[in-house]
DNA sequence: TCTAAGTGTGACCCGAAGTAACGCTAACCA
DNA sequence: TGGTTAGCGTTACTTCGGGTCACACTTAGA
């Protein structure tokens, strides 16, 4: 029996439209109310913590996410997604390779000094509560830096097989040297510790640009790859 | 009423001294099987399959620890205690700076790709169990690193206060690099993420102890704290 | 024969995550 | 106006892993 068959319905039933894009604001909600439960409670918030934070009962947290896994997730997706927000400056570059530099160790930095229970709940907490690891904050900045070196290094004809340890390792850097600081904040001021690790990080960074062909001064705008593989092509 | 006191019991009751020792030598028998249980199971291992692999019902583990945190910090102890082994060579200086970096990096790499139930378990999962920061053991290998690097700092007269951030951050590099290297091993082999890690942390020491005065070979026998002390003073 | 110290067994408790049924509310539709 | 749709709060319940305890047993020593 042969029906007609509508690429779009008329008219919907409003009954369901009436909650159209529900699930997304609760949840956002949710996830707001969670960042909140953990600088509130510390990382190893409970699922009672957060639905007391979003003033819902705790079973209701379960219409919307999968498991405290799939919140986990969430909340490293917000994190991420700020993150990325405040890097872009690194990403889209802009600025000499030094303000770029100075900008992402300051970011991560203050993340961990300012949000501390935020950053532990997301780097350990919320990993171990099963988030995949395309969500993990680290591996997602991390894989930000080293698609650019991959870039620059490609461009001036470079070992690219450097692009990932070094972005990984540098962020590792960062990390464990700001953990370490945090625990004995009286072995220098903050300032002393992002000086640095800026240079550390520009000492590295120009080495493996220089090994490949790429002289990069610290002071001057940061040329394009576009403009790097022209200069490549006319040695 | 005065009471003759003995330096010593005459004689112990054999009751007792027949068990002298054996709280000790159960809990290295729990250790034992517990790295076991978590190369078998992976780092999430429970109380029950650690004691399994013992061969005892599982109260009998809270005989001899005071829970499951108890227990994360003797499996952590115990790989502290070979990792310091396996790097005498760096912490008593023995060999050329660039030997003494590269066993401390293999000996880092290998301990992530042989051992990496473990190796996660002591790093995450054992510290979140609430074992004390003095057992972790990242802190324990760049707090041996750090010392060795103030060492020098202050023999030759410089700023003792990059000691931290450069050992923490350096152990903090190689962990980060090896950990995306070993989710992605097809992007280069094990020698060339050595050989980079080996130059990067090179790069950095060199550096640091440069603008301290201190210009090391990285070939030639690293001079002891105390030659460069002599060395020092006739400048 | 009694005692000391360690042992295995089994029962039990607790907290946290997760599931499900039920009745309610508000808006929409025929 | 009554029925329907979708989300909501309440309550009860299950599961799991960590942790505690009493009891009987074993072995050697006094």
């Amino acid at each position: 029996m042969t029906v007609k068959r509508r690429s779009v319905p008329a008219r919907q039933d409003g009954r369901a439209t009436r909650w159209a894009g529900q699930r997304e604001r609760r949840r956002r909600e949710f996830v707001d109310a969670a960042l909140k439960a953990i600088t509130e409670h510390g990382p190893h918030v409970s699922t009672q913590q957060i639905a007391d934070r979003a003033g819902v009962p705790r079973t209701r947290l379960y219409r919307h996410f999968n498991g405290k896994a799939d919140l986990a997730a969430a909340i490293a997706e917000r994190v991420i997604e700020q993150v990325v927000v405040e890097l872009d400056p690194v990403w889209n570059p802009r600025g000499t390779p030094m303000e770029m530099i100075e900008l992402a160790v300051r970011t991560h930095v203050a993340w961990m000094a300012e949000h501390a229970a935020i950053y532990q709940y997301v780097i350990n907490i919320g990993g171990e509560a099963g988030a995949s690891a395309y969500h993990d904050v680290k591996v997602a900045v991390s894989g930000h830096i080293a698609a650019l070196f991959r870039e620059y290094l490609h461009a001036s004809g470079g070992d690219t097989t450097a692009a990932e340890p070094a972005a990984y390792g540098l962020v590792g850097f960062v990390d464990a040297a700001t953990t370490r600081w945090l625990e004995h904040p009286d072995e220098q001021t903050r300032e002393e510790l992002v000086r640095k690790l800026v240079d550390w990080a520009w000492l590295l960074i120009s080495d493996t640009a220089a090994k490949s062909g790429l002289e990069l001064d610290p002071h001057q705008r940061l040329p394009t790859p576009k403009e790097l593989r022209a200069q490549h092509a006319t040695r």
